[in-house]
RNA sequence: GGGCCCGUAGUCUAGCCCGGCUAUGACGCCGCGCUUACGACGCGGAGGUCGCGGGUUCAAAUCCCGCCGGGCCCA
């Protein structure tokens, strides 16, 4: 009989990779059923921003939430595994203004939006493509199937989400310090903070106690924010100022009358150990206003310059106005010192300028009153690991105000509000329709406050973007669109992120569900680290140190970048990038190739075989490693299948068991009988076909083009149910393991010792009786022209080697 | 500055919760050999103050405290 493998090439080629994609998307098949009666597992794929390519992390990080999908696939659910794009705010809009040299407002707004959209559009065709090329399993890549957080869709739900907020009073409109950047005008968020190192004076400036006419001196670096002063602080347990505490203290120049509190916020090293309050010099300003309910003073114009209350300073820029009291001040004699320091100062990403606080009407959602019952909620979800749970948990316990939505911008989606031109009053339109107030009438003509129908005026700014993300986890699964649907869904089981974002994304989405349905928006949180490149360090553009996926796809394909992410990377843990491991990952793809390859020669017995010992220790060892990789499967910790899988295939399956066989499955002296042939080669391929089936989630590629040539050609092995463990399989012949593995290994050592070749034949074998079950194999193995079991009468001319098991010595005799 | 997580050979990792055999396995590296599924494999080897310093204990990678370093987030 001659044996020809039906895997022609001795190596796995990356490049099949392409094929079987294209046969996927032929045959649909991961697409959603939704008349499916199996349970639904719904994904909520992270949209990713398409503000720029992906790096490694992105490719990585996909492909680990992929596996979770595969991997439930199998298990029997019908899964819902969407992709989208988030395009929404500020990042977008800064590299435009980057790209095209122009100001969002200095270009008419319709033709920023352009622009911007320009660049979305590029963006994001990298992303599919490396979304696509990775194996993403999701149910389908066509244009029009994938969501765009941007779509008028897609800003219809958000906005009905906003009305439906609003009309439950969640919402309300509230004047506090934000950040501010006078060069570019315009609100930003504490995201778009930077910091930078600067030289600044701090000065000491005398102010007097009211009470006891002493002097008090203050150090700041602040001076012209004197006239917006609120209070002074000293720390609590500092013995200079305690007698202070509570008296008065007297502002210079502005003769303000402000108190002295005692405060740990002061630091006693610092300056004097007194520190002044001002409406708002840096963010423990703003924190100490609101803390101790100061009201707020307005020194600076959001043009960044003084205004009124800085006296004779008003209209000066802060700068300007801070050189002139400082020169004012000396004449007074009222500074003590000036000290240049360093000084860690915030300014904006853009304009490189210093942030200032500004005081602006913004819209907020309640959060802050609902805290005790969003910790509630957030028991009810599986986290995964546990311990991220607790990332989310400390947020919780640190949010103290109320969320600003609104944005100053033009990217984004419109707040849905129009403003009656007699009474002022904000009116709300009805949800059902995607509205831009400031470019569109209203839908209603009288205004339902005072009845006037003299007009509108639309809303101009837009959300925050993780108010439109926020709710991703309601958009794929259809809320306000198809009702039973929804109610069939929700919440939804699955939200896989990493773990830079749990404080945004995971917690918004929380809350923003909880507001509206009073119900934990997820089942399942799945948290991952971060991809970082080869020092361990965080990869930026700053730093230069961003690896591209392409080309690694392109060199050791999607599976080896996969199954090397998998076994690198502990649960939520960080993956260092390192091109030599992501070799060894790709070394096991060839490995798994050659052995479907060799067992690809043998037909696949249905009937007349009889399973030897060396049979049904094979299948008791898979039956172990089914139960291994499951239990990694189940806690989402790839790690854990990816490695006993590989070290199964490689190290126990591949260098024993076929060793073991292979002179049965050729057979070509007859030695055994025709049944035991046929033993040997069900058992090949019930393990391969066991093992492909394993890694299935891991390396979709080669595990379906190994399954489709031997087993399977018209059906998907990724529509195929996960193996389960087998009684049949159970044997106690897996206790001896170890005693094989190494018996074995003392043999090739002892052959070795002699100089003679692995597959040179030996006189006599003397191998530990435990082992005797497996004697017909091991005989044709180890080429032994007599084996036998236990200790040799007499051991003269022969070699030995021992080991141990468990405690007890074993040894292997053999004569050459 | 604050919170959280992490720190075992060049790299990844087991062990840590429930202290106790010469600290697990792998990748890579260095020898030597072999090559009829496999640029694979086999045998051997080098390489670790278990981040550092204290403490508890007969005994600590493992428990406690402090510090250092890294990461993420927040201010």
């Amino acid at each position: 009989m001659e044996f020809k493998p039906k895997l022609g090439e001795t190596r796995w080629d990356p490049s099949i990779e392409e094929e079987i994609l294209e046969l996927w998307e032929k045959e649909q098949t991961y697409k959603f059923n939704e008349n499916t009666n199996k349970p639904i597992y719904s994904i909520d794929t992270p949209p990713p921003y398409a503000s720029g390519k992906w790096h490694l992390g992105g490719a990585i990080h996909y492909g680990q939430i992929d596996m979770i999908a595969r991997f439930r696939r199998m298990q029997g659910y019908e899964v819902l595994f969407p992709f989208g794009i988030d395009r929404n705010g500020l990042p977008i809009e800064v590299e435009a203004e980057k790209m095209f040299n122009v100001r969002f407002f200095e270009v008419p707004r319709e033709k920023f939006i352009e622009l911007c959209k320009k660049l979305l559009d590029e963006y994001e065709k990298d992303i599919i493509w490396i979304a696509r090329r990775m194996g993403l399993s999701c149910n389908s890549f066509d244009d029009k199937d994938i969501y765009r957080t941007d779509s008028p869709e897609y800003r219809r739900i958000t906005q009905a989400t906003f009305i439906e907020y609003w009309k439950k009073g969640l919402i309300y409109e509230a004047v506090r310090p934000n950040n501010w950047c006078p060069t570019c005008r315009t609100t930003i968020a504490d995201a778009e903070v930077e910091y930078a190192e600067e030289e600044t004076l701090l000065v000491y400036i005398k102010f007097k106690v009211k009470e006891t006419g002493q002097d008090l001196i203050i150090a700041t670096t602040r001076p012209e924010l004197l006239c917006a002063c609120g209070c002074v602080i000293v720390h609590p347990d500092d013995d200079r100022y305690k007698q202070l505490h509570g008296k008065t203290a007297i502002v210079p120049i502005y003769n303000l009358e402000v108190p002295i509190i005692p405060h740990k916020e002061a630091n006693p090293k610092f300056g004097t150990g007194a520190m002044m309050v001002c409406s708002f010099g840096d963010y423990t300003d703003v924190r100490l206003y609101r803390e101790l309910k100061l009201k707020p003073i307005t020194a600076i114009s959001p043009d960044g310059t003084m205004t009124e209350v800085a006296g004779k300073y008003k209209g000066l820029p802060v700068k300007r106005a801070r050189e002139e009291i400082i020169k004012d001040l000396e004449k007074l004699g009222l500074v003590v010192k000036k000290e240049k320091i360093i000084h860690r100062i915030p300014i904006c990403w853009r304009s490189k300028d210093p942030i200032e606080f500004i005081i602006m009407p913004e819209y907020y959602l309640k959060q802050v009153e609902f805290l005790p019952e969003l910790k509630k909620i957030v028991d009810e979800i599986k986290f995964f690991p546990p311990e991220s749970k607790q990332l989310l948990l400390n947020w919780i316990n640190a949010v103290t105000t109320d969320w600003p939505i609104s944005r100053r911008r033009y990217y984004g989606t419109e707040i849905p509000l129009w403003y009656c031109l007699e009474c002022g009053k904000a009116v709300v339109p009805p949800p059902g329709k995607y509205y831009q107030p400031w470019r569109e009438p209203p839908p209603f003509d009288k205004c339902p406050h005072c009845g006037s129908k003299k007009g509108f005026r639309g809303e101009e700014r837009t959300f925050d973007t993780w108010f439109d993300s926020g709710i991703s986890n309601l958009q794929i699964l259809r809320y306000l669109r198809d009702q039973k649907f929804f109610e069939r869904t929700f919440p939804c089981s699955l939200r896989p992120q990493g773990k830079d974002i749990v404080r945004t994304w995971l917690y918004y989405t929380i809350l923003r569900s909880y507001l509206l349905l009073k119900a934990p928006a997820f089942r399942e949180v799945w948290i991952s680290g971060m991809v970082l490149d080869e020092k361990g360090e965080k990869m930026s553009k700053s730093k230069g140190n961003i690896i591209w996926p392409r080309p690694l796809i392109e060199k050791y394909g999607a599976d080896a970048m996969r199954l090397w992410s998998s076994m690198e990377a502990g649960l939520g843990s960080d993956i260092r990038f390192s091109e030599q491991r992501l070799q060894g990952a790709f070394k096991f793809l060839v490995k798994l190739w050659n052995i479907a390859r060799f067992i690809s020669a043998f037909p696949i017995p249905e009937e007349r075989f009889t399973l030897l010992p060396a049979d049904r220790w094979i299948l008791g060892e898979l039956n172990k490693l089914i139960k291994e990789a499951k239990k990694g499967y189940e806690a989402l910790n790839f790690q854990i299948p990816a490695n006993v899988i590989r070290s199964f295939v490689w190290e126990t399956f591949a260098s024993h068991y076929i060793e073991l066989v292979k002179s049965r499955a050729y057979n070509r002296d007859g030695t055994f009988s025709e049944e035991e042939q046929r033993g040997a080669w069900y058992a090949l391929h019930t393990a391969l076909k066991t093992i492909l089936k394993l890694l299935a989630p891991i390396t979709p590629f080669i595990t379906e083009k190994i399954y489709r040539t031997l087993y399977s050609p018209n059906k998907s092995i990724h529509l195929e149910r996960f193996p389960e463990p087998t009684k049949e399989w159970e044997t106690d012949l897996t206790n001896v393991t170890p005693i094989l593995l190494k018996a074995n290994s003392c043999v090739w050592k002892l052959k070795k010792s002699k100089k003679i070749s692995l597959r040179a034949s030996i006189s006599e074998l003397w191998l530990p009786k435990d082992l005797k079950p497996f004697e017909k194999d091991l005989k044709e193995m180890h080429k032994a022209r007599s084996i036998n079991f236990g200790t040799p009468p007499t051991t003269e001319g022969m070699i030995s080697e021992s080991f141990q098991v468990g405690g007890k010595e074993y040894t292997v005799y053999l004569k050459i």
